[in-house]
DNA sequence: TGAAACCACTAAACCGGTTTACTAAACCGT
DNA sequence: ACGGTTTAGTAAACCGGTTTAGTGGTTTCA
């Protein structure tokens, strides 16, 4: 079946196609009631859908954002998703959510394929390998947000936890319990990414300031995959840590797989506590205790920042670097 | 700054507009070497990004299609995605991700929008109330499937899980075990989505099947924020279940804290079975056998089947309900 | 009564590509 | 030397909207 035009709608209610773009446009200024009846009767017998592809070419924007995450299987990222997809709504945006994989390559097709498709603005979890890139959209005046991530240089508004704060009171629940034996677990730290490497030098930080030692062995920063591998190694060794600081949650599962594996008792033989909540965590084996990120505020304000940015371009200089407040979730496994 | 145009290109490199879109689009036939250095040249030196809008107008397709989840938050929906995304990559084409919310309205909203939008087909989990907007998508030729969930009448590609199979598996561990007082706990039934209905009368099926009771009462459908609530007042009876069969993720979820709060040992004084598999299973107090649904096969077939559809849109006739199997993944709970 | 203001609507250019139809020059065989 | 073919490239229409500039007709009012 053709597609139904505006001008097939104009030639049913014998106005002209201008007339018809006024009206779906509501600008009903200068126009009689016969007429605009007449448009919508028009309009309804021919189940007239406007073409949203024209009208972004002429106007020149999409009312579209393109969203890239790092990786989307962090519940970091798809509550992030959530928070700006209300937003989007709210604004009459509408999103386009990629996923990078952590890998620069992807991204730097992801942010081309989304500029060909004309999105008004960006925010990304920047990847640490296309600084290039960025840099040329900053000189053409281009709309982006960072989150979770922050270039050595900012330039561009940047929102993240406050890293060495999440690590501090993560370090703090675990002294207070009077462990004093405490390890890491970690995705690589090879990678240059902000928030791996802020918890865990804030946690030798916290460490070192609480009079405790930092043990560099019982840091594990490898492959998802490699994890349970290395804690067994560090396993065989006399001198074990007795508590865990997980900076993510997919290291955590993988902590938790290897202590269920152990048969080590949560909070008892080691205590646990890891950066981002879950409902999951509630229910694992000891309900687990989280530093928690106010995901829902961050993206929200993402997406704010950025509808204000593509609004006003030239606000583009007032970037900062925003630290978002962790908060701890006490549950069992401390 | 201004944005780049392939008129731009075309002047810089001294040749026309046409010739640039026929290098574009590697369309070498008759083309000097000449001609191909000077508009590499000219693209690089401006940063040439094609506008992908003004393409979609003319070639009226958009190489996009649209994916309408019911609820983003059920772990099936995200692998879903995922699976599509990766066959999106391999076709070339690019993906709408959207959230119904298990709201008609919304989906209806968002089914315009992609149109709008000029997306080239739709994979929709349908909610129950949109079937003459089906309707009119299927008279005018659109390409659409299906998953999760049917129509009374069957008009497209459907793709979903054996559920009737699936509850009979679930029945089936758990009578293994010597349980008989089986109860199980759902989301609202009243909403006419097929694979809670399927699996409720599956469920019934296989009890009565296996010379077992069917007792009514313990069957919990309700909204997530109830079913702890209704748990508790069925825990007041004298005659209460010793085993649960949970319809999906967030079902369980809830059924775990319920058992947690009453500190009934999973396995032990209560079985638990559930559809839909999941990392966060393996690390709960008891890891929970489960219902595993072969959803990247879905995704990735659903995809494909579009995709044949996009291609050739007559094929839509050759409908069909596809059935896959479910299996069981083995764990500690029943 | 005639110029200004207002009203209701329209013609046509435009957005940035693709595509069709066409042209001019070079080549080719007889 | 001439018509036919091939080669390399171009002009212009087109996609379906938006937007600008304008057009007749009516009303207002000095």
């Amino acid at each position: 079946m053709k597609k139904v035009t505006m001008q097939d709608v104009a030639d049913k209610a014998c106005v002209s196609k201008s007339t018809v773009s006024q009206y779906i446009n509501n600008r009903y200024e200068f126009m009689s009631e016969t007429t605009r009846t007449r448009i919508q009767k028009a309009i309804t017998e021919l189940d007239y859908i406007p073409n949203f592809v024209a009208k972004s070419l002429k106007q020149k924007k999409s009312s579209t954002i393109g969203v890239i995450v790092a990786n989307i299987l962090h519940t970091f990222s798809t509550e992030i998703i959530r928070a700006i997809e209300d937003a989007c709504e709210l604004s009459h945006f509408h999103m386009f959510v990629c996923n990078a994989d952590d890998n620069p390559e992807k991204e730097r097709e992801y942010i081309n394929m989304l500029l060909a498709k004309q999105v008004d603005g960006l925010i990304i979890f920047p990847t640490d390998g296309n600084n290039g890139l960025y840099e040329q959209l900053k000189r053409s005046n281009f709309p982006v947000v960072f989150i979770d991530r922050k270039l050595e240089q900012a330039i561009y508004p940047t929102l993240m936890l406050d890293n060495e704060k999440a690590a501090e009171l993560a370090v703090g629940q675990l002294l207070k319990k009077g462990r004093t034996k405490v390890g890491a677990v970690s995705m690589p730290l090879n990678l240059n990414v902000t928030p791996r490497l802020e918890r865990i030098e804030g946690f030798r930080k916290a460490l070192i300031a609480s009079g405790n030692n930092f043990n560099e062995t019982w840091v594990i920063a490898t492959e998802r995959t490699q994890i349970v591998t290395v804690l067994e190694q560090l396993w065989l060794n006399d001198d074990k840590p007795d508590a865990f600081f997980a900076t993510n949650d997919l290291s955590l599962i993988e902590l938790l797989k290897f202590l269920r594996k152990r048969k080590l008792r949560i909070g008892e033989d080691v205590s646990v506590i890891a950066v981002d909540d879950s409902d999951f965590l509630e229910i694992a084996a000891t309900p687990i205790t989280a530093i928690k990120q106010p995901t829902f505020e961050i993206g929200r304000e993402a997406a704010e920042i950025l509808f204000e940015l593509i609004a006003e371009p030239q606000l583009q200089d007032l970037y900062e670097i925003k630290r978002y407040a962790p908060s701890v979730v006490e549950r069992e496994s401390v």
